[in-house]
DNA sequence: CGCGTGATTGAGGTCGGTCAAACACTGTGG
DNA sequence: CCACAGTGTTTGACCGACCTCAATCACGCG
């Protein structure tokens, strides 16, 4: 079935930090709160990290001593069960935090999926500076509770939509995140699109079939796709 | 298929708060971090509402101007699709919150299953308190962050697992959360669980026969349900 | 008692999974 | 430059878990 294998977990370089004005910036979403006239206390303690194509950033199970900030690449979160079954929590992109949660281990593993950049903020920094700059907890709750509701739309769309239903919805709510321009980056594979939708690679690739021959999609150089007919995706997606 | 009406969006009575010491403290667990020997700034400026069985107590796309949380009773969340597709994405219980969501609108329906005793916090009162009492951001943090772990575990539910995982692992979260005792209530209704976990009612309901002739469970008078063999179950469940 | 609602059971259909083969792309070595 | 292997994608044929439709059952209530 799926072999889910990534390399060591060690990153490839570590970049000294703090390096404040070098990093970009997460654009100004709700989700991403922290624009870039804005002070960013995180990123004064950050490492930066760099992450090959395929490594893995942390696993279920390990003692969750940071958290993450990606500042470039994708990254895909995943929880497996005991039989080797997969589920992809998210993809995440320039901006998106990873083990935000607070228990002593890390509930799901992280593996880049393309070259990744990401800062990392020990989990005792991050208390201290919690405790030294309160309006960090307030900002963090707003991150937080964007992502629980990503999570609720997604528990829809696993629960309740059928495969083309899902491959719509997947491919707005990327574009969406992408901002303007309608052709959307997909470095993963459509393995990890199924581990994500809840379906199959075979499912998913049919799917994209389908959507090119109805003249919804169009698959571009790249792993690229152009979205033709935005309404109509939205319509197939069932809204959301 | 189904009905999902609810009677009228009105409480049944509003009793006059704050009563903070009237009121039932949540448990001790990392997701309900308010002691009942800890300082509970949200009870003191907290309504105490009580709303009737079935009754609606807000819905999808009204303007989210209160958070909740739950004194007594069990409440649902659900988002629907436009064709009437339901996905419950939570039942709530004492303790937990409701509408924690930073958004100018509620992002799912909430429904009392039972008659329910909430406390109501103005969304305004809430962001003063949160100026005056900058360690509330955390707390929140805190239930916010448990909430996404078990948003997770859901989607891992609702992507991979069969029906019978599903049925199981839903009775053993149940039973974690109720603590000790085997027997645990289920006061929802086969339909709910079904919109929870992503089946029909008929194939809940095949799950709960083929569950009591496998001896691992057993149904008690009152919609209880005593679990005959955690163990035997957690390994249907597939872990988690 | 008769009705209404929800749960259970049964019979049959279907969407998506499984297994397998063909295809496409990329890099490697001759 | 081509041959080839290796990997991931696509397509096909078949199958089965779950859904659909429908009947029956169980329970509470006027």
């Amino acid at each position: 079935m799926h072999a889910h294998t990534a390399i060591a977990a060690q990153p490839t370089r570590v970049l000294p930090g703090p390096q404040a004005t070098a990093m970009p910036m997460p654009r100004m979403t709700p989700s991403r709160p922290f624009a870039a006239n804005d002070a960013d206390p995180l990123a004064a303690i950050a490492q930066l990290r760099v992450f090959d194509r395929e490594q893995a950033i942390f696993a279920e199970g390990e003692t969750a001593d940071a958290v993450f900030r990606v500042v470039d690449g994708m990254i895909r979160l995943y929880k497996l069960l005991p039989d080797g079954r997969r589920q992809i929590i998210g993809f995440l992109q320039a901006g998106d935090m990873v083990g935000l949660a607070f228990a002593d281990r890390y509930l799901y593993s992280a593996e880049a999926i393309t070259a990744s950049t990401v800062q990392r903020v020990p989990r005792s920094q991050l208390d201290a500076l919690l405790d030294s700059q309160p309006s960090l907890a307030r900002r963090l709750l707003s991150v937080t509770t964007s992502e629980l509701v990503a999570a609720q739309d997604q528990m829809l769309l696993l629960g309740r939509k059928s495969a083309l239903e899902k491959l719509a919805s997947f491919l707005l709510a990327l574009s969406r995140r992408a901002g303007a321009g309608r052709a959307i980056a997909l470095p993963m594979s459509r393995c990890d699109i199924a581990d994500h939708l809840g379906l199959t690679t075979e499912t998913v690739s049919r799917g994209f079939t389908k959507l090119k021959t109805s003249r919804l999609i169009r698959i571009l150089d790249g792993g690229r796709v152009e979205l033709l007919d935005a309404g109509a995706l939205a319509e197939l997606a069932d809204c959301t």
